[in-house]
DNA sequence: TGACATTAGATTCTTATGAATCTAATGTCA
DNA sequence: TGACATTAGATTCATAAGAATCTAATGTCA
C-alpha cells in the first residue's frame, strides 16, 4: 500500500476525497449493475427518469452527471431494450421528451432498492450522516451557483 | 432545469452527492487537463507519482484510484511522453517499479499549481471545509476497512 | 420580414475504459 | 522438490465516453 502522509497535495485535494468515497461506496453497486448489463451511464439517466417526468435531453443530462452525447448514446441503448421511450416535444419541436417505460421502472426499482441495501450495509459503521450530507448538498449549491455566475458573466465579457 | 424534490432516492444518495460535487469542482481542473493534453487517469497517475517514491502498478491504481489496466495503460502513454519510467523490481522481478521523470514533475507541478489556483477561486465562496473535509476522510477511511475485512472474509468464507 | 444568434439534440470519430484473461514470478505446504 | 495457489502486471478486445461538430428549430432585434 502507498500509504502517503498527511502532508501531500491530494490528500488535502478535496475531488481527491470526493472521488474515493464515492468510488469506494459505489465499488459494491457497479458489480450489480454488471451484472443486469446496465452501464453506469445508463444507471445513472434510468435513475433520474425514475424520479422525474418526462425530461428533455439536456436536462436530463445535467441531472445524470453526464455530457450530453454520453446521454444521447445511453438512451438510444435504453430505448433499444425499451427501457425508455423518446417523443418530440409539442411546443419546440427541437426537444425529445425522454420517459421511462413500465419496465425501465421496474428495472430501476429492483437496482435502486440493491443500492439502498448496499449502501445501508456499507455505512452501518460509519456513524451518523446526515451532517455530511447536508454539508455536501450545500457545498454543491453554493459551487453551481458560482459556476453559473462566472458563466454568465464570462458570457457577457468575452 | 429538472428541479427535483427533496424526497427523491437521489437526493439522499451519497455517492450521488459525492459525483455531483467532484464534477462541479473539478469541471474547470478538466479544461485545462484537455488543454495539456492529459487524460484523467494520467493526471491521478501524474498527481500520485509526484509525491511518492518507486511505486508497483496495482499500488500505483489504488492511489490513483483507478482499475489497474486503467493504469497499465496510462503508464504507456506516460512513457512515451518521457514522463515517467518503469523499471523492474530487484528482488521481485515480477514488478515494474514506475517512478516520476524531471519533465513528469515539472508538468505535474504545472498541473497541480492550476488544480490549487481553481479550487481556492471555487472554494472563496464556500466557508469552512475543513470540517467536512475530515468527515470525509473519516468515512473512506472506515469503508476502506470494512471492505477490506469484508473481502477477507469472503475469502474464508467461500 | 429577414439576418444573425442561440438552443436542443443527434452524429461523428477518436480515444479511454475496464472486464476478462493470460503469462510469469513468487509462496506454500505436502 | 514438485504440485498448486497466489500475486504482479501485461494484453486483448468489445464498449463507453466525450470533444467537436452538425442540423434543425426557435429567439431576437433591426
Amino acid at each position: 500500500m502507498v500509504t502517503s502522509g498527511t502532508s501531500g497535495f491530494l490528500d488535502g485535494y478535496l475531488p481527491y476525497l470526493l472521488r474515493r468515497a464515492d468510488q469506494t461506496l459505489s465499488a459494491p453497486f457497479y458489480a450489480v449493475l454488471n451484472r443486469y448489463g446496465v452501464a453506469r451511464s445508463e444507471w445513472r439517466v434510468l435513475a433520474v427518469l425514475a424520479e422525474s417526468g418526462e425530461v428533455g435531453v439536456v436536462d436530463l443530462a445535467n441531472a445524470a452527471l453526464s455530457p450530453q452525447p454520453t446521454v444521447t448514446h445511453a438512451l438510444r441503448r435504453l430505448e433499444d431494450r425499451g427501457l425508455v421511450v423518446r417523443k418530440h416535444g409539442p411546443d419546440d419541436r427541437r426537444q425529445r421528451l425522454v420517459s421511462i417505460t413500465p419496465n425501465g421502472t421496474q428495472l430501476a426499482a429492483t437496482l435502486t432498492a440493491e443500492a439502498k441495501a448496499l449502501e445501508a450495509e456499507q455505512l452501518a459503521d460509519a456513524g451518523e450522516l446526515t451532517d455530511l450530507i447536508n454539508r455536501l448538498r450545500d457545498l454543491t449549491s453554493t459551487l453551481e451557483a458560482t459556476a453559473q455566475l462566472r458563466a454568465a458573466t464570462a458570457d457577457r465579457t468575452g
